[in-house]
This record gives C-alpha cells, sequence and structure tokens, in this order.
DNA sequence: AACTATTTATAAGA
DNA sequence: TTCTTATAAATAGTT
C-alpha cells in the first residue's frame, strides 16, 4: 500500500518507524476486532513496541 | 474491500463465515508479521475459531 | 493530523 | 475449491 512499495524489513529511520508502528498498529487492532465479529472467533493480540509499551485487544474489545 | 462492500457483523451463512475465516486469518498472521519486523515490535496473536481450534503467531515466526 | 497516490486485501465469481 | 477479478480498504510518502 502506500506511495511506494515497501520492502519488508526494519525501517531503520526511527521517526518512520514510530509513523508507521502506530499507523500499523491501528490497522492490525481494526482487522482483529473485525475478525472476531464476522466469524464469530476469539481473538486476542498483544503487541509490545520496540520501546515495551503494550497494546492490547482481546475479542473486539475497544 | 472485495466486490461489495461488507458490513461488520456475524456472517449467518456458515460456509462463507468458514471461507472468510480462513481468508481474513491469514491476512491478519500477515500484517502481524510485517509489523514486528517492519517496526521492531513483538506480537503475539491468538485466533480461537468457533469450533475451537487455535490459530497463533508470535513475533514472525514461520 | 489530514491528504492522496498507490499498493494490498479480499468478496464474489469462474 | 483453487484461481481470477473487481472493488474496498490500508497505508507510504507528502503537506
Amino acid at each position: 500500500m502506500g506511495k511506494k512499495k515497501l520492502e519488508i524489513k526494519r525501517i531503520e529511520n526511527k521517526s518512520s518507524r514510530q509513523i508507521t508502528f502506530s499507523k500499523r498498529r491501528n490497522g492490525l487492532m481494526k482487522k482483529a476486532r473485525e475478525l472476531s465479529i464476522l466469524c464469530d472467533a476469539k481473538v486476542a493480540l498483544f503487541i509490545f513496541s520496540s520501546t515495551g509499551k503494550l497494546f492490547d485487544l482481546c475479542n473486539g474489545d475497544r
């Protein structure tokens, strides 16, 4: 997605990495929530940022 | 996405629900793996299907 | 934080 | 049921 194709490897630039982290983290949580609703599944998702902060979602909480 | 917009609510048709489950489960795991690689994050994802089967991914395995 | 060009995911269909 | 295709959705780079 996006204006250019992005290779899947560690983003070296710190601020780009943090921006991408927050965008993709939100996207991942949204999709996890949708999967649980659409398909009657139970989903648990734990994301630890490189600074150790935890973001989590269980079964469509928000 | 897809040919028509899909409302986010439980898919009543069982076979459609199972097809959507396997497609979206794969997509979610791929994105989880990408997030961990791109952003140096640790990710754990547990998905229990409605039949109780577990699918999981931790930090970009496989 | 908002935009937009472009890539990616995926709902239906073959 | 695996592959294709039309379309919706996510998002990389920009402002």
